[in-house]
DNA sequence: AAAAGAGTCATCCTTTCGGGTGATTTTTCC
DNA sequence: GGAAAAATCACCCGAAAGGATGACTCTTTT
């Protein structure tokens, strides 16, 4: 973590160099809100990158398309076994994949929703298919939902 | 590394211009400082935001939505949904075609399964994708679970 | 600096699936 | 007995899925 504080340094010293060169070559005149404002902007837009990096991902641009799928019921929540996916080396991205899987769509489906290519998918598939011990995406889900990786 | 922060420099410089020549245009009158603060704000913790997921190739959301469901194995306690299948006319061997579906097993196995032919599967397959309003397997499956039809 | 892990993308090739169509044989029911 | 429903099987064709392999980028770790 103390690269990210590297990198957070080095981009924010650089941005605030570029932010004065701007303001020294062009508004430097009758305009000191506007540096008040871009020094708002850079605060925030750091604050954005870390809500964005942290955790492989807070907000971001997919769930609606996921989500928008009909939620059947409101059940008991589900939470992953975590160990099952830790101890077969199941990565986030492989289960992500592994859901929109159980959830009937298509590698050229999920490469929309996921905004990667189908080629990707099938990669992804593909570890997760050996991963769990399965050579159809059918068995795969059986399989996740007996390991307890899948509602 | 460097790169990155080159093109975030770059990037936001060109942002706060174009946000600069709006105000020329637009809102040089009415110099609300704080509105306009909160508006770059906004914006560039979106850009952040934007940022920072495309770095990391978007992210994993576990969603929790999820439909009540237990016991996965076919286990006590479920009884298939009479009204549902017969609304929909679903026969006692299609339904049985589908839950062999969702176990995972190919056409081919199927058949071997139930000593018919692998095209004697296709076809009660079709029927019964048909039928439930799918167009591959695990749709099928996914479907039948939330039509009470499966486990 | 090097290595390892994760994610992304691509190509080639084979197998499986799914749709459409047509047909024959049971089974069920009136 | 005959109609209707269900089950069976076959063929063709296009699309989807899957296996194998290689490569590139980014990040973290060593």
């Amino acid at each position: 973590m103390k690269r990210h504080a590297l990198i957070f340094g080095v981009v924010g010293g650089l941005l605030i160099a570029v932010l004065q060169w701007i303001e020294y070559r062009f508004l430097v005149i009758e305009h000191s809100g506007e540096v008040y404002g871009a020094l708002i902007a850079v605060v925030f837009a750091g604050f954005g990158i870390w809500l964005g990096t942290r955790q492989r991902g807070g907000a971001n641009q997919e769930p609606q398309v996921v989500e928008e799928e009909r939620e059947t019921g409101g059940g008991p929540g589900f939470s992953v076994n975590r160990q099952q996916q830790q101890g077969l080396g199941i990565t986030a991205r492989e289960l992500e994949i592994l859901t929109l899987v159980a959830r009937g769509l298509s590698n050229r489906e999920i490469g929309v929703a996921l905004f990667v290519s189908e080629n990707t998918v099938k990669t992804h598939c593909a570890r997760v298919f050996d991963k769990v011990g399965a050579v159809r995406r059918t068995q795969a889900v059986q399989r996740g939902k007996e390991l307890g990786l899948l509602p």
